[in-house]
RNA sequence: GCCCCCAUAGCUCAGCGGAUAGAGCGCCGGCCUCCGGAGCCGGGUGCGCAGGUUCGAGUCCUGCUGGGGGUACCA
């Protein structure tokens, strides 16, 4: 497999060592700003100076010369630019055949990290049960699920899981709002959306009618004590949500290998252990008096408790009415994903094709009772505003004594969606204020279903589409390229018109160059490349030098947790052939035999390229449309 | 108050210390239209401000300004 930037860069450090061992920096070789000086350039002469007291072009000189005595594979010539640039100009002559070869015969595994091994569990979704998903959760399941896609294509062992707060407030709300406001779906309404509604009603309600929200606390608390019909009727309403949800997440190509669900952390005693624990170790404490009176708390620094104590300091994993938090819960959660907590679920299908579930009833167990769990390595994609909880957890585990676990788990965070004004006014929010961007709110029923906006992108694009299954195809592309394509800091601006976009930088635009690949190579029979290469147009090369790089990007966007350095890869790739497309001879009317045989085979390698990037990113490649 | 993130073209965003800062959208003009035009080509006075580090700063450091978020017995 051809790396272009390890062979030049190796080569140059070895070229490099002859003037002086201590001198040279790890400095690679990169890609060539300027194409007009070479294919891939190098500033070490630059770095090298200040040590050897020398000019860099100098020196860049001298490297060149050494290097040419004995150049890299695939360099056809090395040359010094500006103040001392290295410059590789690439021996398309070689580096085609092999390239075209490497994208012909990828695996499933596309750039092997050699310290994969150990099993990595990536935490992604995990939307309260109890209402339809919107598109901030969307974005958070189309990050999740390509990184666990990347994390892959790396040859890592990964394991999706979905958490299932059932046992949280949030149910509690909508329980509240069906048991005691009598609230139910009107003619016609999913079950998402009633509980939408509902909840919407709900939290509505609270301002006006204080009682109410004792009857959340009095229902939290039935929930958690896993007793009685409300305990039931909390599980029934977050399974039929659960179901809701996978379905939404499926059609924008997301699956999961595990539903955890928060209700069995409890009754299988995880939670009271992992409390247990943490009390005779002294990791938590529950103070006698101040502000956490008769709460079990984890102090945020275990060098001045007292004081941070008295002054409320601290993160209540317990509360004083005997509850656990969201926190409390999730370090228990943690200690098992490490399968260090002693415990273990029992699994069965969640449904015939569906994800496995944990299950607290071993007499239902349908899997294997060590197969999930004790893993290496944890990754949480959960949105930004939860850093503080995270680094909560991650503080419980080290003070637990378990070092390696703590400083294994890594919080991926993202920024969140919000609402452009334009889309905010289209969905009803007053913005007479004139803000840059309004914030979502499922509690005030301020969002875009995820489901609604795969809908309107659908009809959007139905009538050029040849049949339901791929408009379906091009609107979930539509979608979740356009939620995957921002860096994971940047708040995505949601805007309608830009979301369901079919031109340019956008998910339609990538379907449509893989569908034109496969279309000029049904048109031409498969031809073998030939000896001796020809010559190669500007387009070409550019082509082939981005083919090259493709497992290096793979290997970068997973190693950062990036989708969007894989997106904008895969644009850039989409555009290249365009342009290659456009300013190319038809392939089918070419004379040329060698020609012909290098140009398919270049379209072919391109096309199984930009298939393979397009299921990274969670988009179902089309070969029609 | 303290902590985190952001500020790049009219708008939405890329740029992980290296050469002349790039895309998409929008606007104007052109090409092409039987390899599926949702395409291609051309048109650009832009890195919030002030210091610093460096041979070299949009990128690193400090301060400031302006946004967003966190700092709950919510998650």
């Amino acid at each position: 497999m051809p790396d272009l930037q390890e062979i030049f860069s190796r080569a140059l450090l070895e070229a490099a060592g002859g003037l002086g061992s201590d001198a040279v920096p790890d400095l690679a070789v990169e890609p060539s700003a300027l194409s007009e000086v070479g294919d891939y350039s190098s500033a070490l002469a630059f770095r090298m100076a200040g040590v050897l007291k020398r000019p860099p072009r100098e020196i860049a000189r001298e490297i060149a010369r050494r290097l040419g005595e004995q150049p890299p594979a695939h360099c056809r010539e090395i040359t010094v630019s500006g103040a001392g640039y290295i410059n590789f100009r690439i021996d398309f002559g070689s580096l085609t055949p092999a390239v075209i070869g490497q994208a012909l015969s990828l695996g499933a595994v596309i750039s092997p990290d050699p310290t994969a091994g150990a099993k990595v569990i990536v935490e992604h979704t995990a939307t309260n049960p109890n209402k339809a998903a919107h598109v901030g959760h969307l974005r958070n399941a189309c990050i999740g699920d390509t990184v666990a896609r990347l994390l892959r294509a790396r040859g890592h062992q990964v394991e999706v899981q979905n958490y299932i707060d059932d046992t949280g407030v949030q149910v509690a709300d909508v329980l509240v709002g069906i048991r005691h406001l009598g609230l139910s779906a009107r003619d016609g309404e999913t079950f998402d959306r009633f509980c939408s509604r509902a909840y919407v009603e709900v939290c509505r309600r609270y301002e006006a009618e204080p009682e109410l929200v004792q009857l959340r606390a009095q229902t939290l608390r039935q929930i958690e004590d896993r007793e009685g019909e409300v305990a039931v009727a909390a599980k029934e309403l977050a399974s039929k949500i659960v179901d809701a949800h996978l379905q939404t997440m499926a059609r924008a190509g997301v699956g999961y290998d595990l539903l955890t669900w928060e209700s069995d952390i409890i009754e299988l005693g995880f939670l009271g252990h992992a409390l247990d624990w943490m009390q005779e170790a002294g990791v938590i404490r529950q103070p006698a008096e101040g502000p956490f009176r008769g709460c079990w708390v984890l102090p945020h620094d275990d060098t001045s408790e007292e004081q941070e104590l008295a002054q409320g300091e601290a993160k209540v994993l317990v509360k004083s009415d005997g509850v656990a938090t969201y926190t409390g819960k999730d370090v228990a959660y943690h200690l098992w994903k490490f399968g260090v907590l002693g415990l273990d679920f029992a699994y069965r299908l969640w449904s015939p094709q569906g994800p496995a579930t944990t299950t607290a009833d071993p007499e239902l167990a349908q899997l294997a009772p060590d197969r999930f769990g004790r893993a290496a390595r944890v990754v949480n994609v959960i949105d930004q505003r939860q850093a503080a909880p995270q680094v909560v957890v991650k503080e419980a585990l080290r003070r637990l004594g378990f070092e390696t676990q703590s400083a294994a788990l890594y919080h991926l965070a993202y920024e969140v969606v919000a609402l452009s004004p334009s889309a905010a006014t289209a969905l009803g929010v007053d913005t007479t204020e004139g803000k840059a961007r309004y914030a979502l709110s499922g509690r005030q029923g301020i969002d875009v279903g995820a489901d609604d906006l795969l809908d309107e992108a659908e009809r959007q694009v139905q009538s050029k589409a040849r049949d339901r299954t791929v408009a379906a195809r091009l609107a979930a592309s539509a979608v979740r390229y356009y939620l995957l394509r921002f860096g994971l800091n940047s708040i995505i601006n949601f805007d309608f018109g830009e979301a369901l976009r079919t031109s340019g930088d956008t998910g339609v635009y990538l379907q449509y160059a893989h569908a034109r690949a496969c279309g000029i190579l049904a048109k031409v029979d498969a031809l073998p490349m030939p000896a001796d290469v020809p010559q190669l147009s500007a387009s070409e090369e550019v082509l082939v030098k981005l083919l090259e790089r493709f497992p290096r990007v793979v290997a970068e966007a997973a190693d950062g947790l990036s989708p969007s350095t894989l997106a904008s890869y895969t644009f850039t790739l989409a555009t290249s052939f365009n342009d290659f497309y456009e300013h190319s001879d038809r392939l089918y009317q070419l004379q040329d035999e060698a020609l012909r045989g290098l140009r398919r085979s270049l379209v072919d390698a391109t096309r199984a390229t930009l298939a393979r990037c397009l299921e990274l990113l969670g988009l179902i490649p089309l070969g029609r449309i």
